[in-house]
DNA sequence: GATAGATAGTACCGATCGGTCTTATCTCTC
DNA sequence: GAGAGATAAGACCGATCGGTACTATCTATC
């Protein structure tokens, strides 16, 4: 049948749907491991709804990994708000991480893991992680140059790569005390910056 | 046509002949991305030969983890004895990993990608991945106890955090500058231990 | 209420995948 | 030199994949 009976009709709500059921599906089994049916499933909607949106699987795939980084980017930025001085603004962003490594089923960071999959390729989800990556540099660049660090960019660097060596461990591992160990190192490196 | 003609007969040969181009098509272009007829084409080998000795696709991507982890773990460990103090030794690993990030054609840690591309399932290629953080944990641990440090499995565990953020950091920015990065982390921690 | 757009459901297509099988030809051992 | 094992080359199979086409039916708009 067509349009669930009763429904409303709203493209809008109907690509945010898919994006969140492709989301969660890509993220739980792997992008390429991943067929277009199983999301047209979990999403309840058709392949031609998820065609006429997002054009090909790439796009898809694209349109998730975008929209991830937007909400984690925002996530953070609002986590660094409601905490106070540039330390507690730079531990309240691992405080956040820590949490996320608490949730069931957490597979680590979507942009790291799909450059990872696609690897041999110059596509969106490499340049997506990149761009990734540069976020968490600049946002701990800023930070730590309102803490009156001496190298901010130097430490920002350390920063990202205590950020996703302990996302990884934490993803293979199954171990969501790599928060707490992450924010130990980090107190570290920021007393010795 | 069989056997190429004037070559040996020698099983072992062909077996680590198979081996090695797989691993080298799956670093690049990813396991799941990877047809076993490229992997045959690549090795210069019939897929009959590769279904004899591995039995299936699994098998000889656990093959491959297999041998790759054995070969790491070996270049660590020679890596390491052949360096002075337990600092030295210590550092002689984040020496070793940087020399491999300016490699051409660098794609991250094998057990780790497999891992993640391979997400959803307990198979042996997480299995393999717990099995190489464990190996590094311990080495750590063994070196940090012969340095002195108070608390040396905390510490194992921290520079097994920087290890692998820094290695999948260089992987997806294509950034062998990560090594040295990843020693100044190190020797923070080592003054802070 | 008529038209247009959105959607579900499903069949379908060509390509590719993992895996098997056959054939022929090489090397090794006795 | 005869038999056994190893190997290359490639045809083949069933399943699955990304993507398209078609149909039917819902909602939204005028």
């Amino acid at each position: 049948m067509p349009v669930k009976a009763g429904e409303r009709l709203d493209p809008e709500a109907t690509r945010a749907r898919i994006l969140k059921a492709a989301s969660e599906v890509f993220m739980q089994r792997g992008i390429h491991a991943t067929g277009i049916n199983e999301v047209a499933e979990a999403a309840g909607a058709s392949k031609l709804t998820i065609y006429k949106n997002f054009g090909s699987k790439d796009g898809l795939v694209e349109a998730v990994l975008t929209d991830r980084t937007q909400r984690v980017r925002a996530w953070h930025e609002q986590a660094v708000e409601q905490a106070a001085t540039g330390r507690e603004r730079i531990l309240a962003i691992f405080d956040l991480v820590a949490s996320w490594y608490a949730e069931a089923g957490f597979r680590g960071c979507a942009m790291m893991n799909a450059a990872t999959e696609d690897r041999g390729h110059d596509g969106a989800p490499r340049r997506l992680a990149q761009d990734h990556l540069a976020f968490y540099r600049g946002l701990f660049q800023r930070l730590l140059t309102e803490a009156g660090v001496r190298d901010p960019e130097t430490t920002a660097r350390q920063l990202v790569i205590v950020l996703e060596g302990a996302t990884i461990i934490s993803a293979v591992d199954r171990d969501p005390g790599l928060g707490a160990e992450a924010r130990v190192i980090v107190e570290t490196l920021l007393d010795a910056a």
